[in-house]
DNA sequence: CGCTGGCACTCAGGGCAGACGAGTGCCAGC
DNA sequence: GCTGGCACTCGTCTGCCCTGAGTGCCAGCG
C-alpha cells in the first residue's frame, strides 16, 4: 500500500486533472498554481520528481511537464471520494428518459447506452438482458395454416424466442395446445441456461420417439437457447472517441473501433465484470492488446434481484473518472429500476 | 445527355481508376500510360482541359493533376458495363456464410452487413426486416401466472412481437384463447401496416366495452405496431472508413461517424431506396449533408417476393465502384434466398 | 486540323536553420 | 526543508529555399 503526504496527494490530483482537461503535460509552475500550493515550483519540481520515482507520473521528453502513468491514475482513482458529484435533477431526468413506458426491452438498453455516451462524451457500451439468466415461463406451438406452427418460448422477463416448425400431416391444434401446456408445466420456472439435453429428454423424451417433428422442435431449442447466451450488445457515441487527441491517428482509431465493432469480444469484456459495484479498468490492466489506451468504467445493471446486464463507458485513460463514475452509476440505476417496472 | 469521343471516354476511366486506386490526382503523363493512349502528354492535357470545362474533372490546384468530380464519377459509373467481376465461387461461399441455418432472422442481416463490409473494405449498412410490412399470422394471448398473460403477435416470416398484459380476475384461460382465436382468424393475412386503429375498433370493439383489459391488449397492438414500423440498423465496418484518406482529419471523421451512429437517419436513408436494382447516390447526390464525401450503395432484399429491407454500402466517393456494386448486389442475392429459406 | 515538343509558370511538400520558450535538474544559501 | 538562480534540453514554430510534378500556351510540323 502506498502512502502518500498531503503535497503529494495534491499534486497527483491536480496533475491528473489538468492533464485530464487540456490533455497537455503539466509543468511544476502551473502544477503549484492550480494545486494552491504556496511553495515555489522548484520544491514542486522535487516533488514531481520522487513521485516519477515512485512510478505515478512521467514525462514524455525532458524538457516536458508531467503526465500520469496508468498507475498514477489507478492511485488517484483509488483515493477519489466516494461522494457522487451528480445531483438530483439530473438523476430525474434520466429517470424520465429511460422510463418511458413505450420502449421495447432492448430498446431500453439501447436507449441508456446512448444516454450515457451523450453524458460522459465518451463511447458506451452495454449489454442487454441475456435470456440464458432468466427464467423459462412458458411454450407454446401456435399452429400457423396447415402443416406449420411456431414454436416460442418466452422467458418470464418477457423476452421472446420464436421459430417455425414444419408439421407432418396429422397433427391436430389440440395436440400442440397439449404439448405446449406439458412443456410448459414441467419446465416452468427452470433458469434458461438449465435447459440442457438431458432436461428436455426427460420431458419430451417419450413423446419425441413417437412424433418426429418433436426432434425439430427440441433441436431448435437447444441451438436457440444456446445462441441466446450471446447477448446482444449495443455500442453508442463511439464518434466522440475520434475527437479525443489519443484517438486522432487513423491506426489507433481503427484499432479501438476494431473492438468496439467486435460483438463477441465486447461481450467477453462486459461479462468479466463482477456483479457489485462501479468497476474502473484502467490502460494496460485491461486484457485486450486494443484497449491499453483506454478506460472502461463497468457495472452490472439488473431486473429486481437477477443481474441482467453490464452497461459501462470506454474512454481514454485521460478520463474525467469522477464524472464518468457518476453517469455510470446513475444509468445503471435509472436502468434497473426501467427493467424491473417493465418485467 | 452527354456525348464522349473514345478518347475521352478512356480517359475518364483511366482517371477515375487510378484516382481511386492511389488518392493522388492523375497527371497528364501518367494517365496517357496507363490508358494505353499512344499520344503525348501535351494532347492528353488538352483533352483534360475540355474535360474540365464539361464539368468531370477538376484539379485541387494549378500545378497538379486531375480528379474526378461527382458528376465525373456519375459518368463513369453509368458507363460502366453491367456484367459482374465476382465469379462463382465467391458467390457460393456467401450463400454459404449467409446460409448456415443456426441464424437468427435479425442474425442473418447482421451477418451480410458483416460480409459485406469485409469484402468491400467500406461500411455496410443494412436494414432488418420491417414487420410492417409483413402479413399478420396470429396473435395468441398466453396464460403467464395468475393475472398476467403475454400477447404475441406473429408475422407470415416468423418474426415475433411480445409483451406482458396485466390481467383483471376472473379471465380464465379459454377466454384468452377464445379472444386469441377470433382475433386471429379475422386478421389474418392482413398487412401489419393495415392494423389501424379503426380496424381493432372493427375486432375487439365490442369485446373491449365489456372487458377493460382488452384496451391495454389494443393500445399496445397499435404502439408496438407503430414502433416495429423503425427497422432495426445494422452497420459493420466503419472502421475501413477510418483508413481512407478523405476522413483521416478527425472532424471528418466524426462527422460520418455522426450519421452511422444515427439509427433513425439512416433508416430513412436506406428506406428511400427503391425496390428494383441496384442504386449509387454519389456525394452531392446525397440529401444528408454529412453524406456530401461519401457514396452509397444500395438495393433491397426481399423474402420471396415482398421486399423486406435494404442493404448496402457506404465509402467515399473515391469508391472502387464496380467491385462494390457487385459485392452487395450478390449478397443481396445471397440474403434474400436466405430469407425465403428461413421464413 | 490535330498532334507535338518546348517553354514559362505555379505551387505543394520536404528539408534546413534559427529563435523561442516551457520545463527540467542541480546547487548553494537562507 | 524551502528557495532562487542557472545551465541545459528539446519540441515546436517560423521562414526560407529548393525540388519536382504538373499545367497552359504556342509555334511548328505532317
Amino acid at each position: 500500500m502506498l502512502r502518500l503526504d498531503a503535497r503529494r496527494r495534491i499534486l497527483l490530483r491536480t496533475v491528473v486533472e489538468e492533464h485530464v482537461r487540456t490533455a497537455e503535460p503539466v509543468g511544476s509552475r502551473h502544477a503549484a498554481l492550480r494545486g494552491r500550493l504556496s511553495v515555489s515550483p522548484a520544491t514542486i519540481r522535487s516533488a514531481l520528481a520522487s513521485m516519477e520515482e515512485l512510478g505515478l507520473l512521467t514525462h514524455p521528453h525532458t524538457s516536458a511537464g508531467r503526465i500520469p502513468t496508468d498507475w498514477g491514475y489507478r492511485v488517484y482513482v483509488d483515493m477519489l471520494p466516494k461522494a457522487d458529484p451528480l445531483g438530483g435533477p439530473a438523476t430525474e431526468s434520466i429517470r424520465r428518459r429511460l422510463g418511458a413506458p413505450d420502449e421495447e426491452p432492448g430498446g431500453v438498453v439501447g436507449e441508456a447506452a446512448r444516454l450515457l455516451a451523450g453524458m460522459t462524451g465518451y463511447a458506451s457500451v452495454a449489454a442487454a438482458p441475456r435470456m440464458q439468466a432468466q427464467a423459462f415461463a412458458s411454450l407454446h406451438l401456435v399452429p400457423m395454416g396447415e402443416r406449420r406452427a411456431l414454436a416460442v418460448i418466452a422467458a418470464d422477463s418477457g423476452a421472446l424466442l420464436g421459430h417455425p416448425v414444419e408439421l407432418p400431416d396429422g397433427v391436430a391444434p389440440d395436440d400442440l395446445e397439449h404439448l405446449s401446456r406439458a412443456i410448459t408445466y414441467r419446465l416452468r420456472g427452470t433458469r434458461v441456461a438449465d435447459l440442457t439435453y438431458q432436461r428436455l429428454e426427460q420431458v419430451l423424451g417419450e413423446a419425441s420417439r413417437q412424433h418426429r417433428w418433436l426432434e425439430e422442435v427440441r433441436a431448435w431449442l437447444l441451438r436457440d437457447l444456446a445462441r441466446s447466451a450471446r447477448s446482444q450488445i449495443r455500442v453508442a457515441g463511439a464518434r466522440h472517441l475520434l475527437a479525443e487527441p489519443e484517438f486522432r491517428t487513423p491506426d489507433r482509431a481503427t484499432r479501438l473501433f476494431e473492438i468496439l465493432e467486435n460483438e463477441p469480444l465486447l461481450e467477453r469484456v462486459l461479462s468479466s465484470v463482477p456483479e457489485q459495484g462501479v468497476w474502473i479498468f484502467i490502460g494496460q490492466e485491461n486484457q485486450l492488446e486494443q484497449l491499453r489506451l483506454c478506460s472502461l468504467v463497468m457495472t452490472a445493471y439488473r431486473a429486481g434481484e437477477q443481474r441482467c446486464g453490464t452497461i459501462g463507458v470506454i474512454g481514454p485513460t485521460r478520463m474525467r473518472y469522477r464524472s464518468t463514475v457518476a453517469a455510470v452509476r446513475h444509468v445503471a440505476e435509472g436502468l434497473s429500476e426501467a427493467m424491473r417496472s417493465s418485467a
